[in-house]
DNA sequence: ATGTATACGTACCGATCGGTAACATTGTCA
DNA sequence: TGACAATGTTACCGATCGGTACGTATACAT
């Protein structure tokens, strides 16, 4: 009798001998589908087909689809975090460079070809009803972002530490933006030498 | 005969005696719903039931749904250039003058309630596939964007002129998105401020 | 062996999607 | 009056949308 299943597919996972449960399946496939070509646009049939199951074994790990696309989000989130975490352990005590590591990777990735920005904020602009299950995750983690950015601002020792931390917020929206609009060569490449120009100026007296 | 009536509709208009034309109602009513609740959110139905006309008057003018979208953008593109530009005339000659005037009624138009972002910006998310009608339109106005941005930061003397286009660009996209994200107090409001923080460090020798 | 619970599939639902065929009505200008 | 173009009316199309009722297969415990 499970009470949340999206749920105990995150925490739960990898018992070695388990077979491969068909909520795993869909919700792989629904993340990559999601994500390259948009929720709106990726009906639940062909979800369940690439996934090789059937649409009430969607139904029966997901209450709708609006559901299947925040579990989407909730796996992006683990997913994101581990990235920006990894920038920052690599530099300990020192968020100048946390967030310079942090921005030269995203610059790299908005350069593949077929760069599609961030699942988070994709969402956001499909989704603008207030309440909707996958824009309350992906607000959820832009505030978060937002605190972090902020916070290490400060750590930095800005002047204007908010000021500061949202400058870079916008910058890394822009990135992701930028990337799946211009492709190669976009203006989304320069975002980690903007972002030292602005942390720059940001620290003068 | 009409070869295009999209087109026609923009470079006619206002014969001052002419009834209100089916057209020019359908494409009020899709500019609205388009903009602030998406385009793949907005059915053709919904779009004729406001307009208070009908499918075929639709069918007749727009050969499909995805002309509307993307004539609904370059209305957008029109209306885009005529804010841009209103900044630049009011400072002529000056060029960061120019961009933070610019910047600073961006930065408040995104504290409004129910600020939707960037039409443009919004419409290339909703499909990424590449030769959409929508993207298509999307695209050029975002490469027209980034050519004069350029173009001014190289005339404000940076040094490094490309990179401080690109980073006004990517300001201006992440307060686009910060602004739907967040809503009031978001990052969005401090988008003028960072913005000349950043050509200060530009044009520092 | 038999009950029981879980996992899955077949087949279907009403609603809506974008789009069209065929015809009636209107206003304008000659 | 007649011709024409624009619009409206009604009804329909096949496809797809998100979602479900209901039967079946499998595994395990007793």
């Amino acid at each position: 009798m499970p009470t949340d299943k999206n749920i105990e597919l995150t925490i739960n996972e990898g018992h070695a001998s388990a077979p491969p449960k068909a909520a795993k399946k869909i919700l792989d496939v629904a993340y990559d589908l999601f994500y390259r070509r948009g929720i709106r646009a990726i009906g639940v049939d062909e979800i369940v087909r690439r996934a090789g199951v059937t649409k009430p074994s969607l139904y029966r790990s997901f209450p709708s689809k609006d559901e299947l696309a925040a579990s989407y989000l909730r796996q992006y989130d683990l997913e994101f975090w581990e990235r920006f975490d990894e920038a920052v352990d690599a530099h300990p005590g020192d968020p100048r460079a946390q967030i310079l590591a942090f921005l030269t990777r995203v610059g790299k990735r908005t350069q593949r070809p077929d760069y599609r920005g961030c699942g988070m904020t994709n969402a956001a602009v499909e989704y603008p009803e207030h309440g909707h299950p996958a824009r309350v995750v992906s607000e959820a983690n832009k505030q978060e972002l937002r605190r972090r950015l902020r916070a290490m601002a400060a750590a930095m020792g800005a002047q204007e530490a908010d000021t500061l931390g949202d400058g870079l917020l916008l910058l890394i929206e822009g990135a992701y933006i930028s990337g799946q609009l211009f492709g190669l060569g976009g203006p989304a490449q320069s975002v980690a030498r903007n972002a030292d120009l602005l942390i720059e100026a940001s620290l003068k007296k």
